[in-house]
DNA sequence: ATTATCTATAGATCTATAGATAATGC
DNA sequence: ATTATCTATAGATCTATAGATAATGC
């Protein structure tokens, strides 16, 4: 990062954390999306930030778009990699129910931007944009069948609701609203991945101990980092 | 809707729902911030989509924040209206969680637009914003009342987790993720506020019937539509 | 030679205001 | 007289491109 490189050498110093100019820009980018929003920030705010020019951007991205769009998919990449690990694991369902939903929860609590709240954005509905949403798709397909095999786990006689099943994915997203709201409001408590891999579990009916999910969920995690 | 009342004729031919200009406006520029977005939406759009000329958006309104904030606020007064209807009442606590988080889950799923989408816009952080965002702050913390009041009614012996508290508001509100998912993807199943609500009584550990709740929850909407 | 920056700018918006006009209402 | 529209436009952006420049790398 303190070494210079190729190329005419910046006017300013640098004022970002990144060990590339892209990943500068890619930070400047994310607080002022989350924070001010996406068509209200422009290249010359994002640029000031940097410490660089205006159109010394587009060296680096083509377009606007193309900014959000890589910061949005590497928001999905890792649990999508986690949920794969899981679903190739021999576990039961209810364990890599809890260890996604507590893993995911966790990340969107405390990565460095809050970028979830992006993922309403209309904005998102064009074809730019269709590597992204077919990432989450893949997520939120991984998390369904997770419910599902869990649901059969915990009560084989009963029929499988498909909009039950679909909850525990939800309710690890409310971690992107609440930390929105404590980060705009100082109002409410911060997200908490146990709460959240704990309530995931109770919608689906589960009324075991959570200790003996919690620790295989330790375990996992720990073989996650490690591969 | 058809009388023309005074002011000039418009050249165009009337081409939204509403009773007043006023709600033509509100209502197009709806469509266009769900769909397309806030900022993305121009206000020469909205105009055009009414049938009337730019300049003269600004007869009603002063300003394209202005829009926006009327639309939110609408979002929320019938919910709070309910739940101070609720907290005046004599019900039990489940009871008035059951019914708050129906009623608000079943509006938000039918509501014509997916407003809600539009919460976590960062642009609502600035002060133009902050009646709404006062307003729902009062139906949150209503909501916070009711699960605090109904984790002790399940189980008296139990310590009241604020974050267990929190986790119905945030159920209700994981209606716009589905909805907006639906939508824009016809991916998933449409929410269900029956789903929902069941599934926020689940989350503060209640095992009783549902059925005791439902029948309550139609009769107490039913006092609120006649109010 | 390649790279990462810089300067300068075209072209395309978009918001909001000023002032005119054509109805209704009293 | 009041109201709701219209026309015209100032002023302020903002994105993205063209081409120059100042480093490093081979």
């Amino acid at each position: 990062m303190t070494t210079t490189g190729a190329g005419r050498p910046r006017l300013s110093t640098r004022k970002r954390p990144g060990a590339t100019a892209r990943d500068e820009i890619l930070d400047a980018a994310a607080e002022f999306f989350t924070t001010g929003g996406f068509t209200t920030t422009s290249t010359r705010m994002i640029a000031d930030a940097v410490g660089i020019r205006q159109a010394s951007l587009y060296h680096h991205f083509a377009n606007k778009e193309d900014l959000l769009a890589a910061l949005l998919v590497e928001t999905v990449t890792s649990p999508v990699a986690f949920a794969q690990q899981l679903s190739e694991s021999e576990e039961p369902a209810t364990v890599r129910m809890y260890a996604l939903t507590w893993f995911d929860a966790h990340q969107l609590a405390t990565s460095r931007w809050n970028l979830g709240a992006l993922y309403l954005l209309p904005e998102l509905r064009t074809e730019r944009f269709e590597p992204f949403r077919a990432q989450r798709r893949i997520l939120m397909d991984l998390y369904t069948e997770f419910a599902e095999d869990a649901l059969v786990q915990i009560d084989p006689r009963r029929d499988v609701d498909i909009r039950t099943a679909q909850l525990p994915f939800r309710l690890v997203e409310t971690v992107i609203n609440t930390r929105s709201d404590v980060e705009a409001e100082s109002a409410g408590t911060p997200p908490s991945p146990d709460v959240i891999a704990d309530a995931a579990m109770r919608v689906l009916g589960w009324t075991g101990s959570i200790d003996e999910l919690t620790s295989r969920t330790t375990t996992l995690i720990a073989e996650y980092a490690e591969r």
